[in-house]
DNA sequence: CGGTGGACCTGCTGGC
DNA sequence: TGCCAGCAGGTCCACC
């Protein structure tokens, strides 16, 4: 479910909400995430006063006073919101943190997909879900040139690339579609035969289609909600992504769907090349 | 080494 | 109406 924009509108929305505030009391109701919820680390989050929170490709990352951090990846389905403490449970609500002001920071997510560790915020670097991550779509040092010198002697399609968190952090499906129609290259071609034009307007494309996705709070699909339980806006502004047989906005072709590594690929084959 | 395919888990949709 | 295959926005690992 939630890719780049849409883990920065949780942030966005959370850091207001959660700054300051003292976790009271911790619930894992359901620990079998992708990876166990250990309720010995969690339980050590009470008492402590979450600081800030920030953004590591589509993991977010509660600090707190205590030199502990909470990670967390939303997986697919995952959701993390505040809410008053006296609303009823969510279907999958499976983790909650009781807030100082009487509120409470939930977790639920019905696949499962998701994780949530309690780590020591001076080792962050060396957890292995961090460790290995490329760098961010906006860190300057991601660049045209930078991503053509990488990839000289690599086959693999440029989709699979762009969603390879170890090239690029915090890309899936929907921005490499996205990604790929407005540089106009397509998702099979090798990454070797992408020159440095193609580079360019890839990193162009790139940060354009994440930033208007933020600016409108991401995509809700099916199951995105943001931290207060609202819809995200970008969904209208997809040019290809789950539009199969609708017709190109550039052209007159007709946008296709193929598969790629077991994952749906949109894209216009007149415009993308 | 690099790349592909299957596995994990639940819920929804569309076709019959 | 009811059933079931297919599909879903992520990531890891075994295997070639």
């Amino acid at each position: 479910m939630p890719e780049l924009p849409e883990v920065e509108t949780v942030r966005r929305g959370l850091e207001p909400l959660l700054r300051g505030r003292q976790v009271t009391g911790v619930e894992v109701r359901e620990g079998r995430l992708r990876e166990p919820v250990v309720r010995r680390d969690m339980a050590r989050l009470r008492g402590a006063t979450l600081t800030g929170i920030r953004r590591r490709s589509k993991y977010l990352l509660l600090d707190t006073d205590a030199g502990l951090t909470l990670l967390v990846h939303l997986g697919m389905t995952g959701r993390l919101w505040v809410s008053d403490a006296g609303r009823p449970r969510q279907p999958h609500e499976h983790v909650v943190l009781t807030l100082g002001d009487g509120r409470q920071l939930r977790y639920a997510d019905a696949r499962r997909f998701g994780l949530m560790h309690v780590l020591h915020s001076d080792r962050l670097e060396a957890h292995p879900r961090l460790r290995d991550l490329g760098p961010e779509p906006f860190d300057p040092a991601l660049t045209g040139d930078s991503l053509y010198h990488v990839t000289r002697a690599r086959r693999v399609p440029v989709k699979n690339f762009l969603m390879n968190t170890r090239a690029i952090a915090g890309i899936g499906n929907i921005y490499a579609c996205e990604t790929l129609f407005r540089a106009g290259l397509h998702p099979k071609r090798q990454v070797r035969r992408v020159g440095r034009a193609g580079w360019e307007r890839l990193t162009t494309a790139l940060r354009a289609v994440l930033q208007e996705s933020i600016r409108a709070g991401g995509t809700t699909l099916r199951d995105f909600y943001n931290a207060e339980g609202g819809v995200g806006y970008f969904a209208v502004a997809l040019r290809v992504y789950d539009r199969e047989g609708d017709r190109c906005e550039r052209c007159v072709s007709t946008i296709r769907r193929i598969v790629q590594g077991g994952r749906s690929t949109f894209y216009c084959p007149r415009c993308q090349r």
